[in-house]
DNA sequence: AATTCTCCCAACCGCCATGCT
DNA sequence: TAGCATGGCGGTTGGGAGAAT
């Protein structure tokens, strides 16, 4: 049904072999029986052989990509819970579109499948905030910068620690999470980041702005947290 | 009932990084 | 050190399904 679109062509990329028409599109239920036995005998890796040798027509760029993101046995199916999705909200704001970042920090959780859902449910959002949203993170700047002065004497024991969060972080990006809690989840926490280093807890006094009552509204909102993200570390580091 | 719209997600593409020879 | 193969990532696309009109 679907054949690669590049046959004769002068083909790019990994596996592409001169005069070689590879499979494109949907997979069978074929194709994946193939695939699983074959990384399930041999293991993951070596993509491109392991295409050949599985006897699939797909290039291993493909094979992989099906691997990683439909059959891998760990991976867990279905919705986005609420606290997942509070998980990504508050990762996406302090990483951005790092979605491979933000997935290592939910188990059973694809790049591809936290990119898809962040921009179906939130990037509109983010983009074209509304006008009572504008003018509150107007109103809410303000305010922060107004703070800065009063604060920098707390500010600078947030940089500290920030700073300390932010090295272990270098060193353990790859297998840490680090939860910034949304405050509908946390309200027992709110002026506190949480982050789970080394299986320990480490409380961040936030700016007294970040902690008012209108403010937990921006932790709670959809829109604005990179922004809100980018001048929380601003601010802390002002000093 | 037919058409249009919106959501959702699998899969592809291009690019860059890394490792190997 | 250069060149190639492979791995990985983020952006984008296309189509199916269900909702809305």
């Amino acid at each position: 049904m679907y054949l690669g679109m590049m046959a004769g062509g002068h083909h790019r990329g990994w596996g592409m072999i001169e005069d070689e028409a590879w499979r494109k599109g949907p997979w069978t239920a074929e194709e994946d029986g193939l695939l699983i036995e074959h990384v399930r005998l041999h293991g993951e890796g070596r993509w491109n052989s392991l295409a050949r040798l599985a006897g699939l027509k797909r290039n291993g760029k493909s094979c992989r990509l099906r691997w990683v993101n439909y059959l891998r046995p760990e991976l867990k199916r279905g919705h986005i819970t609420p606290h997942e999705e509070s998980i990504i909200l508050d990762l996406h704001a302090r990483w951005g579109n790092r979605w491979s970042t933000i997935a290592r920090s939910l188990p059973g959780r694809t790049d591809n499948e936290i990119k898809n859902y962040w921009r179906t449910h939130f990037k509109k959002r983010v983009k074209a905030p509304s006008d009572a949203s504008e003018g509150a993170k107007t109103r809410l700047l303000r305010r922060q910068k107004s703070h800065n002065q009063q604060q920098q004497q707390q500010n600078l024991q947030v940089d500290q620690e920030v700073k300390r969060i932010m090295s272990l972080l270098d060193e353990n990006e790859t297998k840490l999470p680090l939860y910034w809690p949304h405050a509908a989840d946390h309200h027992q926490e709110q002026g506190f980041f949480y982050s789970m280093l080394d299986g320990n807890i480490v409380n961040v006094s936030l700016p007294e702005a970040a902690s008012s009552n209108e403010d937990n509204f921006l932790w709670d909102g959809l829109w604005n947290l990179n922004d809100v993200h980018a001048n929380f570390i601003n601010t802390t580091r002002q000093s």
